[in-house]
RNA sequence: GGCGCUAUCGUCUAGGGGUUAGGACGGAAGAUUCUCAAUCUUCAAACCCGGGUUCGAUUCCCGGUAGCGCUACCA
């Protein structure tokens, strides 16, 4: 699944190397994503390398699907990485890890038959520390044991009974301090052999030589275990600094479960977010560049970026849960789902606004052509051109371009109720007279802005009308809505005979 | 249950022993306007509770409460 299995450059171990490593066991959410983001910046920043490793050693629940979401995702956010490692082949590497820990003591055979996590129970059961008779087993009868092959899982001998504290200093939580001894004795190996997840990245970190980890702050009390494995086998612990997580508005933990499709990176992508700006709302969440700004370009935030700046409480990504249909329709991938702008962080939205406007109009303009090619429509590049700036300032996603606009890519009008076309304090007959003046006058104007604003406005008054009341029966019968961008331009746009064609069709509908 | 972490407007956050507690999103009102937007202006909106320290705590300390995390042969 990987592009390559074998780093893309040689290591390069002149600055601070940092990783990313998701294990592929679900897609890739917002909360990792902001992991990825925050890692990328810290490497940017400082000169550093940026790793990508795939943390799969759970056999059980990794899946190509979700390797294939996490480098979706990925690809979207268009960060990229400079070296890129995958756990599974590195094996022997761990291994020898845990070996290693076994032989200077610090670790045991534990044999005791494997239960499930359902056994488990964080209820009233008390702190379970290890499995008696498993840690003072003699060397030699398990090795006797071990030998008859009796399935076992290695665990870290953790000091017990001798006041030791375990402690490291946190760059966003400062000094952390635990007993040792309420530390359990946690899994190196399990009992087909593959190394557990604090063995493998800690093994891994030492190996790549990662000097920091920036992660998610669920990992803030595994760093005690991970510390003594760094401890056992004599390799200089990185750097720590744990990131704030990412909670839902219940204040739960994120989870596609729980809280369906928007936790999910394709998700945004799909929903027509600019990456720049997911990438930007992202930033702002649990950290800050306390100087008040809020939309910054890639450079200002690599530029601003500090772990000091980083928060410790959790944030709420606030965005509402998809209804259960619109999830059912998500999951059934059958056919193109459209969120609601509800559905997202209205901040994300309207970071995401404001990105759209401050494209440039070409850049926009392509952007916009390829949504609504996608959608089906031809539409000459021209001419979409200059439907841009006409919805650049009523767009918040991409894909609102086939609401926004939609009457400039159809040949026929969808239909709409006939009441919609009488001005404000008018009748129906009022709105004939006007399309009846409009039709006349337009079919001898240029159909330029200048040209149509004077030729309207002046019907409008040998009507007697105010100007609003003039426009809307035209804005109506030409667009097929009251809410569209402004009259002349969108004639000039459409042309005469559209214009001249959905006026009659207007007046017929009055009749 | 044990251990750990956290606590400023609805949300994201700034700040910090003496401030009119700042900004942004969202909300409300207004201006502008051919509608809708965009833009501009204005308004409402917060220091979890209780002790201590102090001349003075929202800020520092302790306790409580609440939330979250870990407590797997998941990561």
């Amino acid at each position: 699944m990987l592009a390559s299995s074998t780093p893309f450059k040689a290591r390069d171990l002149s600055g601070p190397r940092v990783r990313f490593a998701p294990s592929p066991t679900g897609f890739l959410h917002v909360g990792s994503a902001r992991t990825f983001i925050f890692n990328w910046l810290y490497a940017r920043r400082n000169n550093g390398t940026m790793i990508l490793r795939l943390d799969d050693t759970d056999v059980e629940r990794n899946s190509d699907a979700s390797v294939a979401s996490i480098f979706d995702g990925l690809n979207w956010l268009d960060l990229g990485w400079d070296e890129e490692y995958k756990q599974s082949e590195r094996l022997a590497l761990h291994q020898k890890t845990a070996q290693t820990i076994f032989e200077r003591g610090l670790a045991y055979r534990d044999f005791t038959p494997t239960h499930g996590p359902e056994a488990e129970k964080s209820g009233t059961q008390g702190t379970w520390l290890f499995n008696p008779g498993m840690r003072e087993l003699s060397r030699s009868e398990s090795d006797r044991r071990a030998a008859a092959g009796e399935p076992f899982a290695l665990r870290f001998r953790v000091p017990r009974g001798t006041g030791e504290e375990v402690r490291f200093l946190d760059a966003v939580y400062g000094d952390q301090r635990k007993q040792a001894d309420a530390v359990e004795d946690f899994a190196l190996l399990r009992s087909d052999g593959m190394p557990t997840y604090h063995l493998a990245s800690c093994a891994d970190d030492a190996d790549l030589s990662i000097t920091h980890v920036i992660r998610g702050q669920d990992h803030l009390t595994n760093t005690f275990k991970h510390i003594l494995i760094f401890q056992a086998t004599g390799f200089t612990p990185p750097r720590f600094a744990h990131l704030p997580l990412l909670v839902a508005p219940d204040g739960t933990k994120l989870s596609k479960r729980r809280h369906g499709p928007v936790v999910s990176v394709t998700t945004y992508r799909d929903a027509g977010f600019l990456p720049e700006a997911f990438i930007n709302f992202l930033c702002l969440l649990g950290w800050s560049p306390k100087d008040n700004r809020e939309r910054m370009s890639r450079e200002e935030l690599i530029d601003a970026f500090s772990l000091e700046g980083i928060n410790r409480a959790n944030a709420v990504v606030n965005f509402t849960e998809t209804t259960a249909a619109l999830e059912a329709k998500a999951t059934a991938g059958l056919e193109k789902t459209v969120y609601p702008e509800e559905t997202f962080d209205p901040k994300a939205v309207w970071l995401n606004a404001e990105y759209i406007r401050a494209l440039s109009i070409e850049d926009l303009s392509a952007r916009l052509l390829s949504v609504v090619e996608g959608a089906g429509y031809r539409v000459d590049p021209a001419r979409m051109l200059r439907i841009t700036p006409l919805i650049r300032e009523r767009i918040k996603f991409l894909c609102d371009v086939l609401t926004a606009a939609d009457f400039f890519f159809v040949d026929q009008l969808p239909p709409y109720d006939p009441a919609e076309l009488i001005p404000q304090k008018g009748d129906a007959a009022m709105a004939f007279k006007v399309l009846e003046k409009a039709r006349a006058v337009l079919a001898a104007t240029d159909f330029t802005h200048d040209a149509l604003d004077h030729a309207l406005r002046s019907a409008a008054q040998e009507l007697g009308l105010k100007a609003g009341q003039m426009f809307q029966p035209i804005r109506v019968a030409v667009c097929g809505r009251k809410n569209a961008p402004p009259l002349f331009e969108t004639l000039a746009v459409l042309g005469s005979d559209t214009t001249l064609a959905r006026i009659d069709q207007a007046m017929k509908k009055l009749q």
